[in-house]
DNA sequence: ACCTGAACACCGTTCAAGT
DNA sequence: ACCTGAACACCGTTCAAGT
């Protein structure tokens, strides 16, 4: 089983680091966090940030592969029993992109980079539940009939573009665009 | 009336020309243009470009402001009479936004400068209209009686957003969206 | 192996000099 | 007055040297 064990002590550790401090910063002001502020947090040489990360775009999707994660957790948990799945999942996912900003921007550079969207693990993850949900209201009748998880995708990328200019208010959003999957008859 | 007309022979042109290159240059490539780039396409220094437009910014927004213009005048012609108005001034800024990359970048740089959304002259036409369209249609019923000018703004947020990442239909989005303002009784 | 940080490339913006 | 373009500031990324 030695066959790929290579990554040693302080190796490890300050790529930690480096992901910890990168969290935080970007949580903080999003995307416009430089990479020699984050090497200075995290106490490493920039060298180091991309020694573990290729580019600034693998930061940002690494840093915000935990959100996804728990996103995923919260969505088996919570949106898979009882009424509403899709609404509670989607109102989660607005509160989350309120707190980080820099979720906004790995949701967003996902799609710049056309094609190659399945990024990290989590978002596989994160893929299956929601059309698990999906699934679910639909054959609950909450849901139109043609509604898809791509249907999901779309409000997503559009709840973090309103989130994230700050203009009006999400909550509003989140209504007419639900409203908006309602079955035909209301 | 001698008041203010300094402007002499050249600066004028030199003006309209760095205006006919970005706009051509933006639209074909969105917000990645360069400001020397524009320059060269124009046939002049960028400190000419600077000269006229203060920053990158401005030119951007100077650059849209004639889409905004038209979009005013499609809206007074096309949507002040019939059923659907607002449909059919969403779906032309749909087919605008697909032709001219750079009017995104106006639209969401104009929220990002915080509170100073009423740039160009352009802008404050264009709301005249959209709230007039917006009025039609709700006294037809055909619209929710709580939208206001503000839900169009944050659907044509979304609406940029979803052109310019290029996720999916911007057309499905305006079904679900405009699904979304129908009032009450489907 | 991995780390550091000076160095390089690049782009927005400014400004001294020219007309 | 206005124009030009070299120069400056800044940030992402690389790489020679060190451990």
């Amino acid at each position: 089983m030695s066959t790929e064990r290579r990554t040693r002590a302080d190796a490890e550790r300050n790529r930690e680091r480096v992901l910890e401090a990168a969290r935080a910063l970007f949580a903080e002001r999003g995307d416009q966090v430089q990479l020699p502020e984050v090497a200075r947090a995290a106490g490493v040489g920039v060298g180091t940030v991309y020694r573990h990360f290729p580019d600034r775009a693998a930061l940002v999707e690494a840093a915000a592969e935990q959100r996804f994660a728990e996103i995923e957790h919260y969505a088996r948990t919570r949106c898979l029993a009882g009424p509403a799945g899709l609404r509670r999942y989607l109102e989660h996912v607005g509160e989350v992109l309120s707190r980080d900003r820099g979720l906004s921007a790995a949701i967003e550079a996902a799609r710049g980079t056309a094609g190659s969207e399945p990024r990290g693990e989590a978002r596989a993850g994160l893929e299956a539940v929601v059309a698990e949900v999906v699934a679910r209201d639909r054959a609950a009748g909450e849901l139109r009939d043609d509604c898809t998880v791509a249907d999901v995708y779309l409000l997503v990328g559009c709840l973090s573009a309103v989130v994230r200019t700050g203009s009006g208010d999400w909550r509003r959003f989140l209504d007419l665009a639900l409203h908006g999957l309602l079955p035909r008859a209301d």
